[in-house]
Formats: C-alpha cells, sequence, structure tokens
RNA sequence: GGGGAGUUAGCUCAGUUGGGAGAGCAUCUGCCUUACAAGCAGGGGGUCACAGGUUCGAGCCCUGUACUCCCCACCA
C-alpha cells in the first residue's frame, strides 16, 4: 500500500538507482532489431544543471520510455563537452587565483590541471541529470575528448584536409582579446550599441584636397592603407588615382574606386583597413593593397601604431580623436547606434583581425546537408526551423576552427622546419616524409569545440570501428535540443555526418524553445532567477518538475517557468497519487477478475472506451512528437473522467453489498489505473513506478511493461452516449440544487420522465451524484412544488417546496430557452443552407439534424413548462 | 535590409488536414461528502489584434495594416 501522503522525495532516489541495477536503461547492440536512438546534447563539463537542461532531458526520457514501452531496442547515449573555451577561461581564472599565468605553467601542465579539473566537475553535471530520471545508458557515457571521439576527430580532419576541405589560410576572423583567441561567425553575438560616427578626412600630399569620410571606429586608421570611392562617382573622379596622407603614421595611400562604396551613405568615402574589417579586407584583395595590423592579440596597439602603441584600443581611439580635434581635422561628431559584436563566452567586443587560421571549406558540405533536409531525410518539428537551417547554410561562409587554446583536439598537423612540408596523418609523424628531418613542429592551436559535437551521434557510437552498436543504433532516429544552436550544433552534425559516414544522423530534430522566468526573461546568473533543477527536485520531486515543463507546450516555443503552473502540476501529481491510494485501498483483502471475463456495467464500458480512446489519442500525439498536448490529454483523462467521474459513479457499487458486483468494478478500476499509470510513465517515471508496484499484479517494473494499445473493440460506443446523456442529467439537477441554495447535505426527491428509456438503468448513479434518496420515474403531482430541469435523455423535477421562486424559475426557464432558440436557429439556418446541404460531407449534416430534432424537443419541453408557470 | 514567431477569458497559454471557442490560475457562490481542502460541486467571464478576400462554412487558408518578440545580415 502506498503511504498516505505524496512524497516524492521518499521513493525518487531508491527507484532510480534500482532501475540502473536492473539495467533497463542499458541495451544490447543486436544489429537489425527495431531500434530507437537518441544521443544527448552534451552538456559542458563546466556548466551546472539549469532548466533548459532539464526540459531537453524531460522531453528525451519521455520519449525514450514511450518507445522502450512500444518494444524497441532502445539506447539513449549521454555525454560530456570538454567545451575548450568555456572550460579553458575557467581554468586560467582559477590559475589566476594562484597568482599563476596560463604561459607560465606551460601547456603540458596546464593540460594536466584541465584533465584534474575534469575529473572533479565533469561528473557533477552526470550526477545531477539522474536526478530527472533520465533514462540513459550512463554505461555508455562519452565525452567529446575520450579515446573513441578524439579518434573519430581525427580521422574526420585528415580525411578533409586530404580533400581540401580544410585548409589554412590569412583571413579575416572574429578575434576575442580576451579570450585570446579567433572565433567562429556564428560564435559572435551582435547587439546594438551606442557609438559614434567621427567624420574627418585624408588630405593629398600638397595639402589641396581633403577626401571626407565617416567613421566608427578611428583607431584602425593606423592601418588604413587606401580610401575608396564608387567608380560612378562624378565628385570624386578626379581623385581616383592620386594620394593622401593618413596622420600619425604619416603614410601615403591610394585613392581607389570599388564598387563596394555606397554613393548614397555618408560623404560617399570610406576609409579602407584591410587588416580590421572584413569588407575592407574584400577590397584590399580586389586592389593588392597592404594589410597592417595595428593591434595586438589582447587588444592592445601594436608597433604599428606609432605613438600609440602599447594603448589599449579604446584609449587609442580616444586619444586618436582629441588629437585630430586638435590638428583641427576632426569635423563633426554624430551619435550613431550600430551592431557591435562580442564573444559568446566572455562577452568582449571582438576585433575582426587578419590572421592564420584553419577552416572548413563549407560549400562543398552545405549542399548534400540542404538537399537531405529538402528531400524530407530528415524533418524538423516545428517544420519552421527548416527555414532557418536553409537560411544558414545558403549563405555560409568558411568555417574557422582553429583556436588558440590549449584544451581540446590539437590541429594534427605538423610543420617541417627544414624543407617547409605539412603533414596530417592519421598517425602522429616522427620524420617529415618528405626530406626525413626530425625537425617537425605540431600546429600550437586546438579546434573549435563544436568540430567535435559536430561528429557526436557517430563518434560516440564507434563509426572508426564500425563497432556493434554503430550497426545497431546508427544512424540514429531523434535528436532533441533548443532552436537556439541549430547553427552551432544540428546543421554542423548533419553535413559532418553526411560526408564522414554518407548518412543523415538522425531522422528526426525536435525543437524546443527557452524556458524564461515568470515575467518571460531568460534565465541568468546575473538577473539570480534562475531556478536550480535539484533543489527544485527535492522540494517537488522530479515528476512535477518534468511534467510542468512538458504538459500543453507548444514545440518549439518558450516556457514559462512560473509558480502557477508547478502549483498546478504537483496539484495533478497529488491528484494520481490520491485517486491510486483510493482504488488500492478498495482492492485490500479482494479479490479481483480478468476484465474479459467480468460483467461490465454502464460506467466501466464508458471508462473503457473513455480510456481506450486516450490510449489511441496519447500514442498518436507521442508519435507525431507532440508531447504537450499528449499531456494534456493524459491530465484531462485522469483527473476530469477517471477521478471526477469514474470513481464517483462506483462508489455505490463499491460500498454496496453486491460481492460479484463489486469485484467485478474493482477489476475494472484496476485494470484501468494499471493502464493510466503505464501512459503516464514516460512523463512521470517515478510516482507511477512507485504506486504500479503497489498494484494487486504487476510486472517487474513499469518502465519495462507495454505500453497500452488501441483496441476498437473496447469501444462501447452507445453506453458511452449514455453516460454522457448521464452527466448532462447530473449536472443540470445539481445546478438546481446549488441555484436554489438547496443544503449539499440535503437528501432530495427527483421525478425523472425519462425519453431515452435506459436512463432507467442508472438510479444508483442519479441518486448518489445528486444527493437524492429516492428517484421516481414519474412526473410530479400538480400541487408539489418543483422545478424542472430538461435534458437529452429526461426530464427531471425537483421537488423543493416553498424554496421555489416562481419568478426565478421564469427567469432561469426563459433564459434557458433563449439558449436553445439560438442554437435552432444556428441549426436549421445551417440546414437551410443549400451549400451547407450540397458540399458538407453527409455524416455532419446528419449529426446537425439529429441536434435539431433534439433541439426541438427540448424546446417543447420547456415551453410547456414556462405555460404551466405563467 | 532579410527571415521567423506572436497577438484567443483578468493572467499564463493550448487549439495539426477549415465544420458548434478550451485548460490551468485568478474570481464569485456553496461545501472539511469516509482518495484528495494540494480537494469537491456550481457560476460568471472571449465580435479568437484590425481590415479585406477565398469558402456553404474561417481562430485556423490568402492579402494588407498595427503592435510585440526572436534570429540572420552588418552602409564604412
Amino acid at each position: 500500500m502506498i503511504d498516505k501522503s505524496y512524497q516524492p522525495k521518499q521513493f525518487e532516489g531508491s527507484l532510480y538507482k534500482w532501475w540502473m541495477e536492473q539495467g533497463y536503461f542499458t541495451p544490447k547492440a543486436e544489429i537489425g532489431k527495431p531500434y530507437f536512438s537518441m544521443v544527448t546534447p552534451p552538456p559542458n563539463i563546466t556548466g551546472q544543471l539549469h532548466l533548459g537542461h532539464g526540459l531537453d532531458n524531460a522531453i528525451q526520457d519521455t520519449l525514450i520510455r514511450f518507445k522502450r514501452m512500444q518494444g524497441f531496442n532502445t539506447l539513449w547515449l549521454p555525454g560530456t563537452d570538454h567545451a575548450s573555451i568555456a572550460t579553458e577561461v575557467k581554468i586560467v581564472e582559477a590559475l589566476k587565483k594562484e597568482g599563476i599565468d596560463k604561459r607560465d605553467l606551460g601547456r603540458e601542465k596546464f593540460l594536466e590541471r584541465a584533465w584534474a579539473w575534469k575529473e572533479k566537475y565533469g561528473g557533477r553535471i552526470v550526477e545531477q541529470l539522474k536526478y530527472l530520471g533520465s533514462s540513459c545508458d550512463w554505461s555508455r557515457l562519452a565525452f567529446t575528448m575520450d579515446e573513441r571521439c578524439s579518434k573519430a576527430v581525427r580521422k574526420a580532419f585528415v580525411s578533409m584536409y586530404k580533400k581540401k576541405l580544410i585548409y589554412r589560410g590569412d583571413r579575416i576572423i572574429n578575434w576575442c582579446p580576451v579570450c585570446k583567441t579567433a572565433l567562429s561567425d556564428a560564435e559572435v553575438e551582435y547587439s546594438e550599441q551606442d557609438g559614434s560616427f567621427w567624420h574627418y578626412g585624408y588630405t593629398t600630399p600638397d595639402g589641396k584636397t581633403t577626401v571626407t569620410f565617416a567613421t566608427t571606429r578611428p583607431e584602425t586608421m593606423l592601418g588604413d592603407t587606401a580610401v575608396a570611392v564608387n567608380p560612378d562617382d562624378e565628385r570624386y573622379k578626379h581623385l581616383v588615382g592620386k594620394t593622401v596622407i593618413v596622420p600619425f603614421v604619416n603614410r601615403e595611400i591610394p585613392v581607389i574606386a570599388d564598387e563596394y562604396v555606397d554613393m548614397t551613405f555618408g560623404t560617399g568615402v570610406v576609409k579602407i583597413t584591410p587588416a580590421h574589417d572584413p569588407n575592407d579586407f574584400e577590397v584590399g584583395r580586389r586592389h593588392n593593397l597592404p594589410v597592417i595590423r595595428v593591434m595586438n592579440d589582447d587588444g592592445t596597439m601594436n608597433e604599428n601604431a606609432g605613438e600609440f602603441a602599447g594603448l589599449d584600443r579604446y584609449e587609442a581611439r580616444k586619444q586618436i580623436v582629441a588629437k585630430l580635434k586638435q590638428m583641427g581635422v576632426l569635423q563633426k561628431v554624430e551619435p550613431h547606434k550600430h551592431n557591435v559584436g562580442s564573444c559568446y563566452r566572455c562577452h568582449t567586443t571582438v576585433e575582426p583581425i587578419v590572421s592564420k587560421q584553419w577552416f572548413v571549406k563549407m560549400q562543398p558540405l552545405a549542399k548534400p546537408a540542404i538537399k537531405a533536409v529538402k528531400d524530407g531525410e530528415i524533418r524538423f518539428h516545428p517544420e519552421r526551423f527548416e527555414k532557418t537551417y536553409f537560411n544558414w547554410l545558403e549563405n555560409i561562409r568558411d568555417w574557422c576552427i582553429s583556436r588558440q587554446l590549449w584544451w581540446g583536439h590539437r590541429i594534427p598537423v605538423w610543420y617541417c622546419d627544414d624543407c617547409g612540408e605539412q603533414i596530417c596523418e592519421e598517425t602522429d609523424p616522427a620524420v617529415c616524409p618528405k626530406c626525413g628531418s626530425k625537425h617537425i613542429r605540431r600546429d600550437e592551436d586546438v579546434l573549435d569545440t563544436w568540430f567535435s559535437s559536430a561528429l557526436w551521434p557517430f563518434s560516440t557510437l564507434g563509426f572508426c570501428e564500425n563497432s556493434d552498436d554503430y550497426k545497431a543504433f546508427f544512424p540514429t532516429s531523434v535528436l532533441s535540443c533548443g532552436y537556439d544552436i541549430i547553427f552551432f550544433w544540428v546543421a554542423r552534425m548533419i553535413f559532418s555526418s553526411l560526408y564522414n559516414t554518407g548518412k543523415v544522423p538522425f531522422k528526426d530534430v525536435l525543437m524546443h524553445g527557452i524556458v524564461r522566468d515568470e515575467q518571460g526573461r531568460k534565465m541568468s546568473k546575473s538577473l539570480g532567477n534562475g531556478v536550480d533543477p535539484v533543489e527544485f527536485i527535492e522540494q517537488y520531486g522530479a515528476d512535477t518538475l518534468r511534467f510542468a515543463l512538458i504538459n500543453g507546450v507548444a514545440n518549439g516555443s518558450d516556457i514559462r517557468f512560473s509558480q502557477d503552473k508547478i502549483d498546478g502540476t504537483r496539484n495533478f501529481m497529488n491528484k494520481v497519487w490520491n485517486a491510486s491510494r483510493f482504488v488500492l485501498m478498495n482492492c485490500e483483502g479482494k479479490t479481483l477478475a480478468d476484465i474479459s471475463q467480468v460483467k461490465l456495467s454502464l460506467a466501466d464500458k464508458w471508462i473503457l472506451t473513455k480510456l481506450n480512446q486516450t490510449v489511441k489519442q496519447v500514442t498518436e500525439l507521442l508519435e507525431k512528437f507532440e508531447l504537450g498536448m499528449a499531456s494534456q490529454a493524459l491530465y484531462d483523462f485522469v483527473w476530469s473522467e477517471f477521478c471526477d467521474w469514474y470513481i464517483e459513479l462506483v462508489k455505490p457499487v463499491l460500498y454496496g453489498s453486491d460481492d460479484t458486483a463489486r469485484r467485478d468494478t474493482l477489476s475494472v478500476l484496476v485494470y484501468t489505473l494499471d493502464k493510466i499509470l503505464k501512459l503516464l510513465h514516460p512523463f512521470a517515471p517515478f510516482i507511477t513506478e512507485e504506486i504500479y508496484q503497489s498494484l494487486p499484479v504487476h510486472g517487474e517494473s513499469i518502465m519495462v511493461s507495454s505500453f497500452p494499445v488501441y483496441d476498437k473493440k473496447n469501444d462501447y460506443l452507445s453506453d458511452c452516449k449514455l453516460v454522457e446523456e448521464l452527466k448532462e442529467l447530473i449536472a443540470k439537477v445539481r445546478n438546481i440544487r446549488s441555484e436554489y441554495g438547496v443544503a449539499p447535505a440535503k437528501r432530495i426527491r427527483l421525478y425523472v420522465t425519462a425519453t431515452d428509456k435506459r436512463i432507467k438503468e442508472c438510479d444508483a448513479y442519479i441518486a448518489k451524484l445528486c444527493g437524492v434518496d429516492e428517484v421516481v420515474y414519474a412526473q410530479a403531482s400538480k400541487d408539489e412544488k418543483t422545478v424542472k430541469a430538461v435534458t437529452s435523455a429526461a426530464t427531471c423535477e425537483v421537488p423543493l417546496g416553498d424554496l421555489v421562486d416562481k419568478d426565478k424559475e421564469i427567469e432561469r426557464i426563459t433564459k434557458e430557452l433563449e439558449n436553445i432558440t439560438s442554437e435552432i436557429a444556428r441549426a436549421s439556418g445551417k440546414l437551410n443552407n443549400q451549400g451547407f446541404i450540397a458540399k458538407a460531407p453527409a455524416n455532419l449534416v446528419e449529426a446537425e439534424k439529429a441536434k435539431l430534432e433534439k433541439y426541438k424537443e427540448l424546446k417543447n419541453q420547456l415551453e410547456t413548462r414556462l405555460s404551466e408557470l405563467r
């Protein structure tokens, strides 16, 4: 028997441990067997569990549990990400506290520290994920830098290098002066900031002509190597080919003509700094301009900056502006809003800088990735994210994959100091294969952390070894993650997988949104509005957390996590708990029968039908990945049908004296509860297992039991309809009692004139649920003061004696009559419409006719009643 | 500049092939009815942003408008 009150803390931990011990999460690789597999988005080893993980895991665990119960060979493979830059930043910070500089420590020692750090903290998030109930196979736990994944990284890199899809070159990249590394385009976040537009000009050597322009970054002028105008611009045609002088550095630079310049913008003149602006870099290439870097890696000005060398970039800007002003060169300063890029890790403003880096050539990889989605080999849910995906891949630029960091996969390229050869092989070279020299050096840089995560679905499964896991579970079935990492991760997995394995990495992509706080703000450390899932689970339990994150939420949309939602969900869990307790209490000391052997009551047939339809609905919705709607359907069935009606309907039998009837109904009650628990288990694994273990008859574990299956022969539609009519009748009588203020405890008599004869089978139900001590199947006598309720199945008269207020009754019936009349108008309007008759589906027309008949009958009854009263 | 999403009850949101507007919370009334007051019963509350169009029929499809939010691009 379960406890009196629902206290999830008392059983969640131990159940999880037991599931693990039983090995339920760990499948065997059975090649050819129908499978369902997923890989988790690997959380960073630096990470703390937050509600985003909660949502992600709730979704995936729900899917995997559903599929497992459906009999698929299911694998959910977890792991963690080394998170190159994020981790390195943390370790550098920790070292700083000890007064140690990374450079002084040296690469090897630094990596020792990093690994030690990973051992110490890397497992924390994994442990936290277990609180959620995630049925991942922890025995297959992967790490992006473990041997298997590293091997895949090496293999992929070498292969792409040899196919010239990876190349090294001097290009404009985004540079973070704090992290001191290059970043990919995706790693830069843009935000609008207030800045200034400084207008000034450069003058020709003869001092006669000045060309004026505007810039937002005056400090870059020290690296200017040209001034550009549009070739069609009549104002400046005469200047093209002439030169002007850059102040401070006294460089003579040409005035060039280039289509890039927009004549209508500003003065129509652009200063060109090839080393520090992506567009200028392109212009510089076209005109063979020198590329002069004026900034160091830490954001200070370098020796090319002349008198400003050594200053921080912003200080240099300040001083340059001041001096330009002093010199009388500065013409005006305008406030200007512009988008500034910042590092996604440390939020420092990034600098576009020319630098020698490694790149992945994207065009050839993007094409098949686009095709796979266009052809429907991979489907996004919701579909709209496919557009986001296409848009990105169609406009993609080459991917900068080298990082000036130590923590990560070191680029597997060696350089020969003697002959200059570049060596890139799957095994480390000892000597230069070309000249035999021993003087070879390995590239210092590591790879973008996303390069290894891009291989995740197949690297973790043992693609390199062509392992049984790979053969049994690849391609994976579903990938679930937030829409915020479509570019970082989803797109890159798709092209990487197509390139390396020739297969798509997964068939369906299920996108979810961001979990926000009550006010709709993003949860963040700085706002302090984050909810710690571990604390939350302590208080409310994992089931409540999971259900609150999933229930009623549409795919891909953000979620507001509010106390209201939490309370409502906790109440639902409590409801499930108490309803189960009711069933179990009634089972004590009783024997049950197989429901195929019992005589089903009306209520039994009704709940079995409703159950059956819920099974159908939930299964279909889950198969379409509509988890939010599936859980909603379950919530409604459990609370509004099973608890509110069925349990109440069966009480008379359970408390009655007919043992056979009791046994039969109890059997249906337990049967239904068993199915409810199974349907609910993927969403709320703990509470369902805990209750399941207390059922009079149960399997070893609910998580390896079979998911309920819809069976048409369990639909008792006519009985179902009768119960719906009964519910209507009960509601109307209750309404009258309530309206007339009849004390709830007061037993009354009820006169029923049935239009549906079967309503006479419902005595006990009516009596119990309407607080009636006697149901009389006749009309009330003329002198008894009654209030009348007209329903689809019967007319009821509630004798209320002096409580009956004639005027109030007339008012009530008039109001009801108005409703009915408008319904009749609507229905007959429809039926009089020739277009409707001709074009609407026949069943709809029939249904409408039936409704009209019913309403007319009700109207008659009400009119009769009204004339009686008057 | 390009793309996407949203606008439905006081609040937060569902509403999937177009066929009589829903939930939770809040609110009002009455109930500690032996599973549950974390509950039960009953009630009130919506020209589904606006304007057109398609259709027998539109919250849902099309066009436009307004406001809000997000992503991408980055004319210096």
